[in-house]
DNA sequence: TTTGGCTGAATGGTTAAACCATTGACATCA
DNA sequence: TGATGTCAATGGTTTAACCATTCAGCCAAA
């Protein structure tokens, strides 16, 4: 019996009015930037009062799918559903010690070698030109020295995200951008570093580069992993320095 | 100037009223499966109107952080954060078209072999245990023949979650999750399936346990990866027939 | 004794009307 | 011309009231 029916639909107004307005937004009928109708305007047209349509406004903008803007021209404005939503649930996951950095930092190792080895198959020419670019620009950085680190660390992740579009699946791509963000709000105090993981670094996004471009899938998969690897062992070792 | 500066922070009393009970579930203040006190008397607490209390409960109750009751002895109840947001997110990104199911099978095709390798590492005799009676509980289903189809289906699921669990990561579980909660979405009405597909998915557990139990890892992976993608080709092919 | 129903209190769901704060467009004035 | 004031549109908040749901306790009929 359990499985037949399920709890009656409690009716709530305001979820009623989410799932139109969520509904309109995903199937196109309100296009990303256009913008709905004003609050006391909007409830006539739902024929509820502005409290509740406030409370299904809170959840839109919670899932990403709305944007409130203030005074004259201000309301609603749609945007396209994102990336946004996943990040905030593994930072909450973080926060509450359900996932450690180490879980992550794992994660991400599989996750980039798998992309990479995805992008060594798939790169076009014009794939491996616009890497051969992003090295370019992480040589400079690397050139001007541990001074401009973090300009580094900026293009190492462009490549990355590069390799996840090249791989032409937008599920890696979002996962990593996830991931990523993720990493960025814990580990980004840790960052000035010394000049042999500069070179190391940039060695490795050489090499990368190189065997994506070159449809070496096994090696491309091996290099992303033991990059990504040798980034999480540092960022460890100095998160023990920090805080002991 | 334009990095040292944020946005001053627009008061909005319903955000800051979020940010302090999330603050408080997430380190632990409030219990999972504790009580809030009720709307009117949590609104006096923080000295806020019961509307501006409300359209905050809604935000939590939509980042899965507190569940609503009705009646005498309801109100809000906290909950731990959970995936639910994040397979949430997936299926809107799929709705709206960003992501095709294909490129969710995909994905999950590296996933799982990854989680199969990490598995075979790190399975000990208990996991070993634990995976050989979920295949003989998937066994009775197979010898039950097509009409036990979908309890068959729910059995390989265990064992694919119980492959996350022994990989010892539950960014994999969460993950593995979420894309498998997707996915029932979309392909749980292609299920009724042959007998040459059941025979098959289950010589394919048989042997992916096999291998997760003797440790061998690279064979692990390959056989997890193969079970995924031919499962995907035969959903694409259903998917094909049905709607052409 | 068990069952069904009644009642009252606690609590979330909804409405309505009013006021405040922010913003942008336009008019005004030096 | 450029700075400044004014006004209307719009979201943010408050208040007070009423409705709907749920549960506990009680009671009467079977």
């Amino acid at each position: 019996m359990s499985a037949l029916f399920r709890k009656a639909r409690q009716s709530r107004i305001f979820q009623d009015v989410v799932d139109q307005i969520q509904a309109a937004i995903l199937d196109g009928r309100i296009q990303p930037g256009e913008k709905l109708p004003a609050e006391r305007e909007l409830g006539e047209m739902l024929g509820t009062s502005r409290g509740t349509l406030r409370e299904a406004l809170r959840v839109l903008e919670q899932k990403g799918l709305i944007e409130i803007r203030l005074g004259v021209g201000g309301g609603a404005i749609a945007k396209g559903p994102g990336g946004q939503q996943m990040t905030e649930s593994l930072d909450m996951l973080i926060r509450s010690q359900k996932v450690s950095l180490h879980h992550l930092a794992e994660f991400r190792e599989g996750v980039e070698g798998t992309v990479a080895g995805l992008a060594a198959q798939r790169a076009k020419p014009e794939d491996i030109n616009l890497l051969r670019e992003l090295l370019q620009t992480a040589r400079r950085c690397w050139q001007a020295g541990v001074e401009k680190w973090s300009d580094f660390v900026r293009a190492d992740e462009q490549i990355h995200m590069a390799l996840a579009r090249i791989a032409r699946n937008p599920v890696y791509a979002l996962i990593l951008k996830t991931v990523h963000d993720n990493i960025h709000i814990y580990y980004d105090r840790f960052l000035p570093c010394g000049l042999d993981e500069l070179n190391e670094n940039y060695l490795d996004l050489k090499q990368l580069v190189e065997a994506v471009s070159t449809g070496r899938v096994g090696q491309a998969t091996d290099l992303a992993r033991e990059h990504v690897r040798r980034f999480n062992r540092y960022m460890e070792k100095k998160k023990r320095e920090i805080t002991p």
